[in-house]
Order: C-alpha cells, then sequence, then structure tokens
RNA sequence: GGAGAGGUGCCGGAGUCUGGUUGAUCGGGCUUCCCUGCUAAGGAAGUGACGGGGUAACCCGUCCGUGGGUUCAAAUCCCACCCUCUCCGCCA
C-alpha cells in the first residue's frame, strides 16, 4: 500500500505516477480527502478524550478527599464528555477503515526507469540468449503434451479424473524430472539463501499482506471453514515471516527461499493453455525472496534476475528476458523482470520465471520494518522475490528440446545426479 | 476435541482478588558518562512503537494476546475469540 503522507504531500507526483499504469486515479483523490476528514476527526477526538481522562482523574482525587458531591459534579460533566468522544471516535474508525480497504486496493507505483507501455506486447526484450530458430529437428518439433503422452510421463487424463480439469500428473521420468527441477533450483541457491519449508496454508491476514487480498480473492483457493488460503506462491508465506517484526539491519539483506506447491483458481483463463503443462491449479515452484534496505534491493534484484537465469544456462535452454512495462506490473510490483524459456516443440516463448521489487509497498502492508545502524527509529524494509524455477514450463521446454530422434528425452547434465543413474527418459 | 494453567515493555517477572497521575514496581540486558584500571567490580543517567499537532523545545492520543462491553475512569471487572504450556483423547 501507497504512503499516506506521500499522497496527502505529494498528491500529483503519485497521480502522476500511478497515471503510468493507465491506473484512473481519482481513488488517490478520494483517499486524499477522506485521510483528511479522517485526520481532523481524530484531532478533535484525542481533544476530547484528554479532557475526560483529565476530569476522571480529579473524580479520583475528589473521592479521596471525600468530597462526593462536587465528584458527582465532574462525573456528569466527563460523561457528556466521553459520550461526544465515543461518537467522533466512531466516526474516525468508519473513515479510518474505509481509507484503509481504499489503499489496500491500489497499486504501487512503478519504478522511474520501468518502461511505459500498456500491456504485455509492450514489454521490451532485454536479451534473447541461446536462441536459434533454425537449429532444432523436426523431432523437437513436437509438443510435450504429445511427448508426455507418448512416453506415459505426463497422464492428465487421470489428474482430471481425479481434482477436475487443469490439473496435471507427471509420471514415472516425468515425475522425477519435476521434483529434480526443484531440487536443483534449491541446490544452485543454497550458497545464498536459507532454506525455509513454511505453510501452503495461510490466513487472510498473510495473503492480504502480499496484495492478493482484497482485490484478487477470486485468484485464490480458499479453505473457508477453516479460514485459511492455499498459497498462489511461496512469496506469500514468506512475506510475511517477519510480518509485525522490526529487524536489525546488519541482519539485512535477508535472504530466503522455499518450494511450495502453488496453487492458482486461474479464474478467468479457462480454456487458455489448457493442453499440457502450460497452465495448471497446481503447481510446483521454488522461490527465492529478500527483505533488504532500500539502498540494497537495486543491486538484489539484479542479482536475482542473474540467478534465474542462470538455472535456465545450466539446463541449456534458450531464454529471453523482458521487462514488464506500466501497464503490465503487478498490483504490488514496483519493477519486474521475466525469464522467459523457448519452447520449440509449441513453438512458444514461455514465462519461467518472474524477479520484483515491492519497494516498500508491501513491507507497508504487512509492517515489517528494520532500525537502521545509524540513526533513531525504523524504517520499512523493501521486499524482492523471483522464481528460482517454475517447474511445469521448465519440463515443457525440456521435453521438448531435449527429445531425440528415437523420441525419447535425454536428461539434462545439471539434472544427472537427481535420475538414479538414468541419462534418459523413455 | 476435552480438562487445567497462562499470555504484561528487548528479556525475566510484579501489579489483576480490593478499578483511580501505572507506559506501567523490581531485576537483567543495552547506550552514555564517572571511578578504578584492564578485558572484573562499583556509581549515575538514559533506554519502545505508532498516529497527530508544532519552525522548534515540546505537547496530545493509542498500545499490558485480539475484539467487544461495563464505568466519570480498565493492565485491573464482564463476554467472545486467538495463541502458548501441561494432562487426556485422536493421529501421519
Amino acid at each position: 500500500m501507497l504512503d499516506i503522507r506521500r499522497i496527502r504531500n505529494d498528491l500529483d507526483a503519485v497521480k502522476a505516477a500511478l497515471a503510468r499504469r493507465g491506473e484512473d486515479t481519482s481513488e488517490l483523490d478520494r483517499a486524499f480527502e477522506l485521510e483528511a476528514r479522517q485526520r481532523r476527526l481524530v484531532l478533535e477526538r484525542d481533544q476530547l478524550r484528554n479532557r475526560v481522562r483529565t476530569l476522571s482523574k480529579q473524580v479520583g482525587g475528589l473521592h479521596r478527599e471525600g468530597k462526593g458531591e462536587e465528584a458527582a459534579a465532574v462525573q456528569d460533566d466527563s460523561r457528556r464528555l466521553g459520550a461526544e468522544e465515543a461518537r467522533l471516535a466512531e466516526e474516525a474508525g468508519t473513515l479510518g477503515a474505509e481509507l484503509r480497504d481504499l489503499l489496500l486496493r491500489i497499486p504501487n507505483l512503478p519504478h522511474p526507469d520501468a518502461p511505459d507501455g500498456e500491456d504485455d506486447t509492450d514489454n521490451p526484450v532485454i536479451k534473447v540468449v541461446g536462441f536459434d530458430p533454425d537449429g532444432y529437428g523436426a523431432h523437437q518439433r513436437v509438443p510435450h503434451w504429445e511427448v508426455g503422452e507418448e512416453l506415459g510421463i505426463l497422464d492428465n487424463a487421470r489428474a482430471v479424473k481425479i481434482s477436475g480439469s487443469m490439473f496435471t500428473m507427471p509420471r514415472k521420468g516425468g515425475a522425477t524430472l519435476a521434483r529434480a527441477l526443484c531440487q536443483l533450483a534449491l541446490d544452485r541457491n543454497a550458497d545464498a539463501f536459507e532454506e525455509v519449508r513454511p505453510p501452503s496454508l495461510v490466513l487472510t491476514e498473510t495473503l492480504a499482506a502480499t496484495g492478493q487480498l482484497p482485490k484478487f480473492a477470486d485468484d485464490a483457493y480458499a479453505v473457508e471453514r477453516d479460514d485459511l488460503w492455499c498459497v498462489p506462491t511461496a512469496e506469500v508465506p514468506l512475506t510475511s515471516l517477519a510480518r509485525d517484526e522490526v529487524v536489525d539491519e546488519v541482519d539485512l539483506p535477508m535472504r530466503l527461499m522455499a518450494y511450495t506447491p502453488c496453487y492458482r483458481r486461474e479464474a478467468g483463463s479457462a480454456g487458455r493453455d489448457t493442453r499440457g503443462m502450460l497452465r495448471a491449479h497446481e503447481f510446483d515452484k521454488v522461490e527465492i525472496f529478500a527483505y533488504a534496505a532500500p539502498s540494497s534491493a537495486p543491486k538484489l534484484l539484479e542479482e536475482m534476475l542473474g540467478r534465474a537465469e542462470a538455472t535456465i544456462v545450466e539446463l541449456d535452454l534458450a531464454y529471453r528476458v523482458v521487462e514488464i512495462c506500466t501497464g503490465d506490473l503487478g498490483q504490488s510490483h514496483h519493477r519486474s523482470f521475466d525469464v522467459e524459456v523457448y519452447a520449440p516443440g509449441c513453438d512458444q516463448w514461455l514465462e519461467v520465471s518472474s524477479v520484483s521489487w515491492f519497494a516498500d509497498y508491501q513491507a507497508r502492508r504487512a509492517n515489517i520494518r528494520y532500525r537502521p545502524t545509524a540513526g533513531k527509529g525504523t524504517e520499512l524494509v523493501h521486499t524482492l522475490n523471483g522464481s528460482a524455477l517454475a517447474v511445469p514450463r521448465v519440463w515443457a521446454a525440456i521435453v521438448e528440446a531435449y527429445r531425440q530422434p528415437d523420441g525419447s528425452v535425454r536428461v539434462p547434465l545439471a539434472l544427472l545426479p537427481y535420475f538414479r543413474g538414468a541419462t534418459e527418459i523413455r
């Protein structure tokens, strides 16, 4: 959520920044006006409350001195003021709640360097690595859902029987491949990131801290009976790990990584990418994450993007990096980059990683601060995260790119340690 | 799920029965200073967060698990909920 004081003091600049996202800025006017009213009420309420407290202390004193009648008179005054104070407090509370709800729905401001644009077609391609459109043989031009069926390593028909449409079920070497990819991503980032295995069912406030709620409730699975939500990404529990805490600056950046299953209802994308592994309600992902002091955030963003790329390089897949333009930026994102691998069989660039910097947007929602080594008080941390590796699409790209003329799939070198001696999936 | 105990500041731990200058006794920790002099002991002062007002010094308000209620006044009384610990039950 945005800093209300910034809206108060620099409304035009905030509006200009938000407008770059193609966002309606009238919400900001409403927030500005709401907050001004709320602040006036709180001030009045505080003054009344102070009066009531003062009078109450007098009552105590008078009773001790045995002046019952005088005490009763003061009590009457205080009671009248108290009633007025309660009325103001209620009004201020209502306005405060309204303001907070409004602020929770206003997206983050884009980074000044984020490219302008309306939608994903405006995302500039930053670089392309290892891609030769003519370098693929006919045996690699088979979509992974066909390869999967042929080799018996992807049994989506049964997944649908078990759980309904848009669920997947890798089997045999395909299942090993999925697990190996998670393992690889964790192993390659263990040098700098603490491994965490967080819960994948979380409270409403946990989902709200990252920005999924209240605006995107339809995208998440809810376990209503127990007021829990299935996490759409490990970003969600990791962001709340330090919620309502104050960390020392010397402990920053705090780097965490986690494997979790990810659950997405994909409301609005029904019927899209329904084949194979491209889009599913449940998939596996390894996420890398950091809490950082603001000054070190840009460097970390770069590093995390580099790490996402490095794993793809090690898997020897062609990929490209795109920067997300202002119109395509996610609600909480300040600046973002996607890594897309090329899948020769379905002839598509598949988004396999998204690395983002949130500035203090999530930290303000989640109340995560740090104590600067120099100076007094506390500051909000910055949060960053990125997919170290999202399994399904990398799985698809490997199955297609590593397919051999005889129809088997060679195991990538980097994954051999996880394949129990097998060098091929057949 | 059942029974019992408990949740207070950076930590430990009073205060709750008997509501009243209690942001909260005391101890520890931490910071600064003094003494001593060398990695010990002693003395003094300071030590939270958040919001608001003020050029500033500073002032006001909120916070004793959370949310309600009673009252002139709540850490203290009442209700609901959450969490922790112990025992029982169930269980991968």
